[in-house]
DNA sequence: CATAATAGTTGATAAAGTCAACTATTATGC
DNA sequence: GCATAATAGTTGACTTTATCAACTATTATG
């Protein structure tokens, strides 16, 4: 692989770095950490998920991702039923509340995405989105 | 701004993180931690660098850079500059270790860019670095 | 010159991440 | 069928990273 590929990729993945940072500051304030919003996400996006796929989606420690799942489960924001087949397995799911909470989430989410790209033309926002279907077709061949 | 671009930078955001997630593990056992790689590779990047220009790059609290710069110059990293005009500010540069190191750690970051890139045809890399610049260019107008 | 602003340090505390030991359940090979 | 291994998840102990406010020292401003 050519060298100059991989700085352009690295410079990329370090402005890109700085991008999701900024984004990630849109839950300040909102009661949840990080952590906890990505795991709300995951598990809307993806019913019948339990924590070991969630842990591998997020790259998160069964650990961390076990208290986690506790502290929002007594909040009440999910709720686990066991697997019928395999009582080891746990599917995790979102209560009512939860639903509302992702909803917020999410609003908030897509108003920060507004303001990043606020002052783009339409043109640039085609060329960007264009650009990371790219990407991501190329690289997530699966 | 449509709703359609939205789902699309938030779904390349999703899967983006992932990747930097990867990459970020390519550093384990390394005797140092992300935020020690991020302040070396930026000093490196950026000689004349002071610790507010650091915060700033790498959205860090300053309290914990703090620390972090006290660490790395103890272990003999980095050392520290009082600007001339200005006894507030210190400019921080590596010491012959530190360049050592980066170079070790720049090493290893390109090799984790080769692995996660492997199997992909030239075209392919072509098409990548291309939107990634694409990208870059429109966002980072400044 | 008094006051405000800036660069950086320090203390206290919380959040996030790591790692290994542990329980309970299911799968596997003989 | 049973011993053994593998899997899902929990818990404890610990380290690292992050947050926030108070503080010192220096420079800028009116």
């Amino acid at each position: 692989m050519k060298q100059e590929y991989i700085d352009y990729i690295r410079a990329f993945n370090r402005f890109y770095t700085k991008v999701l940072g900024i984004l990630n500051k849109s839950y300040l304030g909102s009661e949840f950490g990080l952590p906890e919003i990505r795991i709300i996400q995951d598990v809307y996006l993806h019913p019948n998920r339990n924590a070991k796929d969630i842990s591998i989606e997020l790259n998160m420690d069964k650990g961390l991702l076990s208290r986690i799942l506790k502290k929002l489960e007594m909040k009440g924001y999910l709720y686990r039923e066991r697997a019928i087949k395999d009582s080891r397995i746990e599917l995790i799911r979102l209560t009512k509340n939860g639903n509302e909470v992702y909803h917020a989430l999410d609003t908030a989410a897509n108003q920060s995405i507004k303001d990043i790209f606020a002052g783009l033309e339409e043109s640039q926002l085609q060329e960007i989105t264009k650009s990371m279907k790219t990407i991501l077709a190329i690289m997530a061949h699966d």
